[in-house]
DNA sequence: TCTGTTGAAGAATATTATTCTGTTTTGTTT
DNA sequence: AAACAAAACAGAATAATATTCTTCAACAGA
């Protein structure tokens, strides 16, 4: 039932348990009914609980998204930062951030799947500023990361903007289709071919 | 105040002026506030028409939102023909694909913006099998198009399914980023950049 | 002009999110 | 252990919102 461990980790604890099962039932109900049609009563009926005991712990439907959104983003964000500190240059570096990424969205697909489309909703909710914070934060980290390098034995893609687009965009996109069910053949399968096409695409 | 002309092709004439004009103020009102937090009354309210006439002409909030996610797609689709009729190769016909790509979206940015946030909502509601086979459709004539190419002058990068995700990912997750304004520079700037790095990541 | 059809309005209803009040459980202090 | 405070939970009451329904007006074709 539980794909992973995402909210043990984050909600740990016998007192959390209630709100883990919410959570938990919550992301399965987003997923298959789509964030708007998933009434507060669905949630509810799913857990055997309370509205109270649902707005006691979230406040709002916005505060269960948020909470699982920035749960998942904060469990995907780990896995990079653990793969990317054993790169040792800016081409393992790469290599680690499509990694990282392929095996994350296949190790919990279903978190995956909710990232992708609660990403807006949540950027235009009541958690706007939070996300946009982080996603500075990150994607600044990020930068200096590969910054460090230096591109002594490569020449690198010149306008820096780009490059994350470049390193992530082909996965990105082969992600989502995976998930919808357009592709079927398991990101995994071509971890090689990606990191590789990135790679040749990033010498100018 | 109207960006371009996608909702006077689609539903052209006097008589239509109502439902364009529910049309132009939803769009206005999903990428301000959030597909979920557009209330019918605040669209409404910003073309001082009635509940009734909303409904008469769309059904429901799905409806509107369906409405102007397939205006969006189909002019994007539409563009995109035009630019691939002109190809006469692999390698023009990358060009062209990431060229109309980008060239759409900074054309039409509230579009663009409205496409990406709408599309699950969409996935998910009464359209999903008009999404899907429209999707499909897609996905085959391209594809057809990019065989009938052939390869002989280089070997393209096996796998077929990522073809299509090493082309459009970057300038897609690009274009993301400047829609959410994390990146400045406008994706036309980068059109060159964009289309010679996915080539030579195509090269295999 | 007549007539059926489409466009439009707004009150009435149904659904859903949220609040509020009270009760129970849990943890802590004495 | 008893008393207290804080957090967890339940469910009725309320508010916000989507949708339906009934009515009237504009319009095109006979």
């Amino acid at each position: 039932m539980n794909q992973s461990n995402i909210l043990e980790n984050r909600f740990p604890g016998r007192r959390a348990a209630l709100k883990r099962e919410i959570l938990e039932q919550a992301l399965y109900c987003f997923n298959e009914l789509g964030v708007e049609a998933t009434t507060i009563d669905a949630i509810k009926a799913r857990c055997d609980t309370s509205v109270g005991a649902i707005y006691h712990h979230f406040g709002n439907k916005e505060g269960i998204l948020s909470a699982l959104f920035f749960a998942a983003q904060d469990d995907q964000r780990h896995r990079l930062e653990q793969e990317l500190a054993g790169a040792n240059s800016l081409r393992e570096a790469v290599y680690s951030i499509i990694w990282s990424y392929l095996d994350w969205v296949v190790d919990n697909p279903e978190w995956a799947r909710f990232l992708y489309q609660a990403r807006s909703p949540v950027a235009k909710g009541p958690f706007q500023e939070e996300l946009t914070n982080r996603n500075i934060q990150n994607y600044r980290k990020l930068k200096e990361r590969l910054i460090s390098f230096g591109n002594d034995d490569i020449k690198i893609v010149q306008p820096f903007e780009m490059l994350f687009s470049l390193i992530i965009g082909p996965s990105e996109n082969y992600c989502r289709a995976w998930l919808s069910g357009r592709v079927k053949t398991s990101p995994q399968e071509y971890r090689k071919e990606f990191a590789e096409s990135v790679w040749r695409s990033l010498q100018s």
